[in-house]
RNA sequence: GGCGAGGUAGCUCAGUCGGCAGAGCAACGGAUUCAUAAGCCGUGGGUCGUGGGUUCAAGUCCCACCCUCGCCA
């Protein structure tokens, strides 16, 4: 039975690159997640995009002289060349900067308008009168009020380590020294999410057992004890999406709003992409789909509570009229962090290991692997360089590379390149088969409950019951005197990694590819990902785009074919020497 | 100060319903050679942060405290 399966992915903020951390947190526990489910014959949608809009871009837009639209699609270009090169394979990735998104943020707006969920309230905000806008506290330096100390920051004094009003600054002036601010008054929609916070509550009670402690239980603690509040959901800033009123286009919608809006806006997107515009109500407007929310420990007040309440707000967009709400998240397995060599990732500071340079230097699988074993899944965790060498080396090199390697080795040049023929197996090798392909269930099921280190570490131990297998046949003892055992163990060997070639394949995807050809078959067991230029009524825009099409790989043992010809192999990773160590944290810090 | 997460082998971490402390790597010893000096067999290694309590039995449940990290005041 074909499912569907929605895998939204956590947007990543167009102001800086991706570091191993965010890799590891959410984006790669949500390809494997995908990749298991195409692999089942699930119909898997997997979005996410570039998020585009907020302060924080055009603070660093202001500070490099340049457009937001610069800022943003400067770092998008990086995220399409990294998610290409590392293989996570969004059927889309797009931006909140689109006409698509415009179009649907503003629909959820109105809904929540029409749906007596929006509230005006009239607060005071800091306006510069030299460049006749509203300033958000992040623009803001001035004295703090609790230590004196001249240049607290609008949310936080560095000195006294308070938190601050940013309203109460004195001596208040814009980061770019404009000190002609005053306190204006304005207007602002806020989000009622009083009244919804009954619904929510019954939501995070119900079947929620498959959560998550680090999300479910701060999520209900927030809701149940300490009790929500109405949230503003507009800004005065002009580089975001304009509040769809007459008299209101001078102020956007707040970028926490509708950035999460995009999970539902690029499925809208990706089906209007595909010439079958209605085909995303399959992910978003049935019961049978579960959808999963991969993201870090930072947002999950925002994908537990308020996105479900959007949801709940929203019920149906403006003219849908369809049996069924829009789906609420079934799941959100967020990871906590991942730290750098004990100390917090800091990209200010250089204290991070940005991810299209490493792919580059150690290739993705390499990368891939490491980032599973050590995946943050039930509490913060550590990339260290020395962990990293040793690990690649003695496990995945030593492992299962170099299982492969003597396998396949064997094969072709004591079989003339070609898979023999076992004739009748033996118990011996029907019971390693036999305990591989009840591997596939059991991995399955640990990455059906996204535990990913689990699984990846249950198919290393599948590797290792074949490297047992092969020292207890000795085939390279019996070809002397019986080559019909020899035969049977290669065969069986053959069989075993063509096999773990499709349980690694969701973790280790480059290098199943690539033993998938060694093996002597054609075709390749995923699709292909590919970039491409749209364009909008408004602007130019590039994409990333995943098609299973052609994909031949399936979540099942193997069934290889005696006589198959096979590739002459050569190595699927490489060790690395320790002088890496040395280097790479010599590129740490500043 | 409040809330949350964490403290288990040299390192990174599992440990479900309370039932003889586990895995991988590292260390040490052994047999072997098909393979990227790889793989395989075996051994050692722990006051489960500290102190109390409940229990026939506590890493696990309860109380207090110490330390680390994060979020919020």
């Amino acid at each position: 039975m074909s499912k569907p399966i929605l895998v939204a992915v956590a947007w990543p903020y167009a102001n800086a690159e991706i570091h191993v951390g965010n890799i590891s947190g959410a984006y790669l526990p949500a390809d494997i997640f995908a990749r298991y489910h195409r692999l089942l014959g699930n119909q898997v949608l997997m979005v996410s995009g570039s998020d585009a809009h907020g302060t924080p871009i055009t603070v660093r837009a202001d500070s490099e002289s340049k457009s937001p639209e610069e800022i943003y699609s400067h770092y998008h270009e990086g995220f399409l060349k990294l998610f290409v090169d590392l293989g996570i394979t969004y059927d889309l990735f797009t931006t909140t900067h689109s006409d698509n998104h415009f179009n649907v943020a503003q629909t959820v707006f109105n809904r929540l308008l029409e749906n007596g969920f929006l509230y005006r309230e009239i607060e005071q905000q800091w306006y510069s009168s030299k460049s006749n806008r509203f300033l958000p506290d992040r623009y803001i330096e001035g004295t703090c009020y609790l230590c004196g100390y001249d240049e607290a920051r609008g949310d936080q004094c560095d000195s006294c380590g308070h938190i601050l009003d940013g309203k109460k600054l004195l001596q208040p002036r814009s980061k770019t020294g404009d000190k002609s601010l005053e306190l204006r008054e304005t207007e602002h929609y806020f989000i009622d999410l009083v009244k919804l916070s009954d619904q929510i509550s019954h939501y995070l009670s119900t079947d929620k057992s498959h959560w998550r402690a680090n999300v479910l239980k701060p999520s209900l603690y927030t809701v149940d004890e300490i009790g929500l509040h109405g949230r503003a959901i507009t800004r005065d800033l002009d580089w975001g999406i304009p509040v769809p009123l007459d008299g209101w286009d001078d102020k956007c919608l707040y970028v926490w709003f509708e950035a999460v809006i995009g999970y539902l806006s690029a499925s809208i997107e990706w089906a209007s992409n595909n010439n079958e515009p209605f085909s995303w109500h399959q992910w978003w407007y049935n019961d049978d789909c579960l959808s999963y929310y991969f993201i870090g420990k930072d947002n999950i007040p925002f994908h537990a509570v308020i996105w479900p309440a959007e949801l709940i707000g929203v019920s149906q967009l403006s003219g849908d009229d369809l049996s069924t709400k829009l789906n609420l998240p079934y799941d959100v397995p967020a990871n906590e962090f991942m730290n750098l060599e004990g100390e917090k990732i800091s990209g200010s500071r250089n204290w991070a290991v940005w991810g299209l340079d490493v792919v580059e230097r150690y290739g993705a699988d390499a990368v891939r692997y490491y980032l599973t074993v050590n995946m943050p899944e039930t509490k913060d965790t550590d990339w260290s360089w020395s962990d990293f060498q040793q690990r690649n080396n003695d496990q995945l090199v030593a492992t299962w590379g170099n299982l492969v390697n003597r396998v396949l080795n064997f094969a072709y040049k004591n079989f003339d390149a070609k898979v023999p023929d076992p004739k009748k197996l033996r118990n011996e090798d029907q019971t390693l088969l036999n305990t591989i392909n009840q591997g596939f269930d059991e991995i399955g099921r640990l990455i059906e409950l996204v535990k990913m280190r689990q699984a990846l570490q249950e198919a290393f131990r599948l590797a290792s019951d074949v490297n047992k297998y092969l020292e207890d046949q000795a085939p390279w003892f019996t070809i002397k005197s019986d080559l019909d055992a020899a035969s049977k163990s290669i065969y069986t060997a053959l069989r075993a990694i063509d096999s773990l070639k499709i349980v690694f394949s969701p973790f280790l995807p480059f290098s199943s590819e690539q033993l998938h050809v060694y093996l002597g078959y054609k075709g390749s067991l995923f699709g292909d990902q590919s970039i491409r230029n749209v364009q909008d009524k408004r602007w130019s825009r590039s994409l990333l785009e995943y098609s299973h099409k052609g994909a031949t790989g399936l979540w099942k043992p193997s069934e290889l074919p005696v006589g198959q010809e096979i590739h002459k192999p050569d190595t699927l990773f490489q060790k690395l020497d320790e002088e890496i160590i040395e280097q790479e944290m010599s590129r740490l810090g500043d």
